[in-house]
DNA sequence: TAGTTTTTTGTCACTCTGACAGAAATGGGA
DNA sequence: TCCCATTTCTGTCAGAGTGACAAAAAACTA
């Protein structure tokens, strides 16, 4: 530790990517067809090793998605989610990968890339629940995507993103169930998105409808960050919260 | 990139630590004095790059914290804030940090180790306010760390973390104070913690006081997350959360 | 025209909050 | 001893927000 010349380890860094969408109302993942070992043919997050010594993470990122889902993110807004670097979890060896999440409207379908035999959307209950596995600690990372994606719809305008750029306050509630996983009373819904000042503004009274009243038009508001927030109901569980 | 024998760069990985405490009813950070190049002299976070390639990230985040500032963090729990990786932010050539945070009760002074000249506590205003720089981005790493302090606070029993093992109502008010920065009503702060569940309980109704009437003592009670949460006053501003 | 479906407008009781009044319990002078 | 300053604790009151639910409005269908 205090070698004259030691020098600092330097470890192979990658970034992962979180791209959730919804898809006939449910909450899905990108994910891709590892083409190359180890995992070959396992499901997996896209993602892979940073390109050069100097290339920025988002860049990284957005580079990645390019290759192996033919997805053009560069609009996307990239958030961070965290790192996962636990010594162990690539089986090449000691690797420190940095999760992005993003959260956008429909998305094209997806074309496999380079690296990755295939790149399609699933359900993201099917990932958590286990039913379809993935590779490294890909499955953890999805369900930290997830769990932020439900934080943040309460607190930011962040559901309307998911929407196309006019929908009904049905569609946007129906953003709001799928990441959820909860019904939702449309009512009350209606009224506390109706009042929540700058979330969505009415435009053009058009109309729409295949059965039953036709629905106002709305698009997104200018507010980014809901106050007072939209409330998640309780968790069922009883001992939530408790701790020792 | 499709090249046979491609090797992923490495990237020399480094932790910082935001240890958040209150001292004197303020929240104060934890710094360093840099005893090495680059930026020796300056005030930094303690911090420092992996010990060796097979090093956990947040063993190295203890480890370094008992080297730079003699503080043994066994127990304190290290939570992760966030990776910055731009280029061009370490002089020295790429490098990325994981940054962790802690907050924690009154802990002891801290004394110099190896790699620092000097460790103490410091204001966190003073480095917000830009009255103390700090080297690299370390500012931006503290604003972000103070920031998921006084979110924890609001949907947490954080603060009686902050508090000795026994505590005042008023005390624990002073904490979400001097963290949140804006003073609260006494009587209506009473109400909220009182009445929420398992977030403090009383005990051995004791008493205390220089002046005034005794206060009744508590301890943290067994509920970790807070629902409904405690509500901290929107921000004055009137723009605040507008986009575009 | 009656029934179905979906959206929209209300209602009601309840909880939570901010603002504030004032009582209770102590110590310190005069 | 008696009043006062100080701090803690107990209330009160009006308003906002929410969950649960009723029912009207606006389409389409049979």
């Amino acid at each position: 530790m205090t070698d004259d010349r030691w020098v600092a380890p330097a470890v192979p860094l990658a970034v992962d990517l979180v791209i959730l969408t919804l898809r006939r109302s449910r909450l899905h993942v990108l994910l891709v067809e590892r083409g190359v070992e180890p995992y070959r043919g396992a499901a997996a997050l896209p993602g892979g090793f940073l390109g050069h010594l100097e290339e920025d993470l988002t860049a990284a990122a957005h580079r990645e998605l390019l290759e192996e889902a033919n997805l053009d993110a560069e609009t996307l807004p990239l958030e961070q989610l965290g790192v996962y670097g636990e010594p162990g979890r690539d089986p090449r060896g000691r690797v420190v990968s940095v999760a992005y999440l993003a959260i956008a409207p429909r998305l094209p379908e997806p074309t496999a890339g380079t690296d990755a035999a295939d790149a399609r959307w699933q359900p993201v209950d099917r990932v958590l629940s286990g039913d379809l596995e993935l590779a490294f600690d890909h499955r953890r990372i999805v369900a930290d995507g997830v769990e932020r994606a439900r934080v943040k719809l309460e607190h930011s305008a962040l559901a309307t993103a998911f929407c196309g750029p006019i929908f009904t306050i049905t569609e946007l509630q129906e953003v709001y169930e799928a990441v959820w996983g909860i019904p939702l009373d449309p009512r009350n819904f209606y009224r506390k998105v109706q009042k929540t000042d700058g979330f969505i503004v009415p435009v053009g009274s058009a109309r729409k409808a295949a059965t039953g009243r036709p629905a106002r038009l709305f698009k997104a508001g200018p507010r980014a960050v809901l106050y007072p927030p939209m409330v998640r109901p309780a968790e069922s569980s009883s001992t939530e919260g408790a701790v020792k």
